[in-house]
DNA sequence: CCCCAGGTCGTCA
DNA sequence: TGACGACATGGG
């Protein structure tokens, strides 16, 4: 795939420090992938909200995203990576309310991570697939349930596809979902599509409440989402910072480094946050 | 053959 | 409430 050719792009400079390539390799975002097309440190080429994109980086202070305008960096992008958030002072805090060495490293190892903003339906639907999977299988079954079944874009000669819609799903048969590997958990996305697409749950609704109560026990209506996939759709997709997935390595970390507990009252609407640090620093600061 | 993967469900005590 | 096996699939 040759698209350095005329795809445009626009530079971000100045931005507070991001780094690209732990925000898409940490386990947040399925649809991203390193690429080398355009000679930067990292790249990671992807769709999201209909749109191809790759973002790049050689340095801290500034990113190259190829196939986008100003126009689409301020309404899609911008929000996208969260870079309107004080990433800085939600550190101190983390640090601050845990009083932890531990949770200072992973904090430090991970600084430069986003909490990236996606599509509320994308998440609740890529996190029913991620339940007892693995990362690379997820990403093959989001990929081939996109490119059945949601919409076809070119770009330079290249076929891309936007994730399907809850509707589209929805008219589905359990069959056509299984066929797509996705196993066990057909039934659970055809739940979902369907329970959505009712109006039974409100995404609307969900995305803009204060009660995380509330939002927890809506998605948990769902068949086959339960407190962990719930967490995860609301921390990526319905921007509830305040939630704090526990998966195994989750559970190992919390053993290791919180034995006596962690307290998420105090830490508020930063423990999502802190908990993405936490998972990758166990999952991937591999120490002897 | 085994075990595991960003879990949840149904069942049984 | 909490424990426990089942669940589809593919890779190690």
């Amino acid at each position: 795939m040759e698209k350095s050719s005329s795809l445009n792009v626009f530079v971000v400079k100045d931005i507070p420090k991001l780094n690209i390539f732990k925000t898409f390799d940490c386990g947040q975002c399925f649809r991203f992938n390193p690429v080398n097309y355009f000679g930067h440190k990292y790249e990671f080429e992807g769709v999201a909200f209909s749109k191809y994109v790759v973002f790049a980086q050689d340095n801290d202070n500034e990113i190259y995203i190829y196939n986008s305008t100003e126009e689409d960096y301020h309404n899609i992008w911008k929000k996208f990576l969260s870079l309107d958030v004080d990433y800085e002072s939600i550190n101190e805090k983390i640090k601050d309310a845990t009083n932890s060495e531990h949770m200072k490293e992973a904090v430090d190892y991970g600084d430069g991570i986003r909490i990236l903003r996606q599509n509320d339906w994308e998440c609740i639907c890529s996190f029913i697939i991620s339940q007892n999977n693995n990362i690379p299988r997820i990403k093959k079954i989001i990929e081939s349930l996109c490119s059945k079944y949601g919409d076809e874009h070119n770009y330079n000669e290249a076929k891309y596809y936007s994730f399907p819609s809850y509707q589209v799903l929805s008219n589905l048969t359990e069959k056509d979902i299984f066929d797509l590997k996705t196993g066990f958990r057909a039934k659970y996305i055809l739940d979902a599509a369907k329970k959505i697409s009712s109006g039974e749950i409100d995404l609307e609704k969900i995305h803009s409440s204060d009660d995380f109560d509330y939002c927890l026990k809506e998605l948990s209506k769902i068949k086959g989402i339960g407190p962990k996939v719930a967490s995860c759709a609301l921390l990526f997709g319905f921007e509830k910072t305040e939630a704090f997935p526990i998966d195994v390595w989750m559970k190992r970390a919390l053993l290791k480094y919180f034995p006596n507990g962690i307290d998420l009252n105090k830490l508020g609407k930063t423990a999502g946050i802190a908990q993405q640090y936490l998972f990758y620093y166990e999952k991937y600061n591999q120490k002897p």
